[in-house]
RNA sequence: GUGGCUGUAGCUCAAUGGCAGAGCGCUUGACUGUGGAUCAAGAAGUUGUGGGUUCGAGCCCCAUCAGCCACCCCA
């Protein structure tokens, strides 16, 4: 069959095999959420331009968001991030809020961007945030919800890390290697690059920003300092806190992650795979959430978790569920146009008693029937032809077993009931 | 935004510039009240779209759209 309107471009349809893993990932986010008591809410999916243009860096909004005009003439953005609707719904309500929040999302989001693996342009995203709170151990339990989460999905300390530094501590470092702060911004992109350029690639980057030789040498000392943490109270501190929970196998201190964000002025942390190094999550500690949009600075915590790649890295690692739709489902036959008020008086008889009952829509032939049930993941058939309707006893197949067996029609649910919890 | 690869049946892919093909899937039957296996038959296509070159284009050229991959960017 020809197709004449394509999809948009970067977007995915979610046939119910995937809607399946889709909702199984949600539901993982949501209980780690709940577990640790976070609350949820939603923002608007569209938004006021400007809403970013406070804050988010102008570039990203311009060219890599979604903006079209309404019919008044406001530019209005399809929501690129979940932060500056958060702020302002915070500020808000600033003064009656309960601090520190604990709130979780998990919506779609648009980016124009060109789509790649791991890349689309409509993708959900997992955000939680702890506000209100300064201390170490708020970044350590962010820290600690994400290894949560990668431990209840199945994956391990081997499959994927977390990568965590501290933004004041590499700024006191480049103080003390003489960066001007008014670099800070090109150096940490720098930085960001140590292992994507060869080694020569990146000194000649860095010698184009303005670095000296020793600078650039200093530079790349620090980067390989893998006790440079302990120079950090408050990544001595969350590690102290993720020793005492048994996640520090999980975490590992990394000088080179310092993530793009500006608003990002404490620690900063990433959740990558440990082989090919995608990045499944970031996040980090934010002095001024609300400020950019008319509030009071209110510190705080979070993180942001993208599905598309989440369900790359769990697909590598055979971590996707195995989708078997209809495994507790019931499928009544239709014997023929006769038989057919029976069968569905049956279903709905069996769906009274809470069972989860497909009745065949036709009278068709009840190999076709079968069939469609076999390919269904149906398990259990019933079949209820004229004789079985005159003795009041319909036949029940088991798929898997390819045995049948009679029941009785006044105690057919609670013998199915028996029948399918016996298999679960 | 920049670059590379790829678009042929529902899917995965063949076809030296010369008749449009296979496997899987699908439909029907072998099986008159029973799914998966086997066997047989059948349906299925304006070769992504639009131009061009050529006696002749799925194949070569240009454009465009889409997918994949890398860069860029990363919320």
């Amino acid at each position: 069959m020809k197709v004449t309107i394509p999809a948009v471009k970067g977007t995915r349809d979610f046939y119910p095999e995937l809607m399946q893993v889709r909702k199984w990932l949600y539901q993982k986010i949501q209980s780690i959420s709940e577990l640790y008591g976070y609350q949820e809410y939603e923002a608007p999916f569209i938004e006021r331009i400007d809403l970013y243009a406070a804050k988010s860096g102008e570039e990203l909004v311009k060219e890599q968001a979604f903006v079209f005009p309404d019919r008044g003439g406001d530019l209005i953005t399809l929501r690129p991030e979940l932060t500056p609707s958060l702020a302002r719904m915070v500020a808000q309500k600033q003064t009656e809020l309960n601090y520190p929040l604990r709130w979780w999302s998990y919506g779609p989001f648009w980016r124009y961007e060109r789509p790649q693996k791991g890349r689309t342009r409509e993708l959900f995203q997992w955000n939680i945030d702890l506000i209100g709170s300064n201390s170490p151990a708020s970044d350590a339990e962010l820290i600690s919800i994400c290894a949560a989460f990668f431990e209840a999905v199945g994956l391990t300390p081997s499959q994927v890390c977390i990568r965590v530094n501290d933004r004041g501590l590499m700024e006191s470092e480049m103080r003390r290697i003489e960066v001007p702060p008014e670099q800070k911004r090109d150096v940490f992109r720098l930085i960001d690059r140590v292992n994507k350029l060869p080694e020569d690639a990146w000194r000649q980057y860095g010698i184009q920003l303005g670095l000296s030789q020793s600078q650039i040498g200093g530079l790349l000392d620090i980067l390989h300092d893998k006790m440079l943490w302990q120079q950090s109270p408050n990544l001595v501190e969350i590690f102290e806190i993720l020793e005492i929970e048994n996640y520090r196998d999980w975490v590992e201190f990394d000088p080179r992650i310092v993530r793009g964000l500006d608003y990002y002025t404490g620690v900063v942390f990433e959740g990558m795979e440990r082989t090919g190094g995608r990045s499944v999550l970031g996040g980090g500690h934010y002095d001024n959430l609300v400020a950019d949009v008319g509030g009071e600075p209110l510190a705080g915590v979070g993180f942001a978790m993208g599905d598309v790649m989440t369900m790359i890295v769990l697909e590598s690692h055979n971590l996707l569920p195995n989708v078997r739709p209809n495994s507790d489902t019931v499928l009544v036959t239709i014997f023929d146009k006769n038989c057919q008020r029976e069968s569905i008086r049956f279903s709905n008889q069996l769906r009274a008693a809470g069972i989860r009952v497909l009745c065949y829509p036709e009278a068709v032939k009840l190999q076709k029937q079968l069939r469609f049930a076999d390919k269904s993941g149906v398990r259990y058939v019933i079949i209820m032809g004229p004789e079985e309707i005159a003795k009041g006893q319909f036949a029940i197949k088991d798929l898997e077993l390819s045995t049948q067996t009679m029941i009785d029609k006044i105690a057919a649910a609670s013998e199915i009931k028996r029948i399918l919890a016996q298999e679960s």
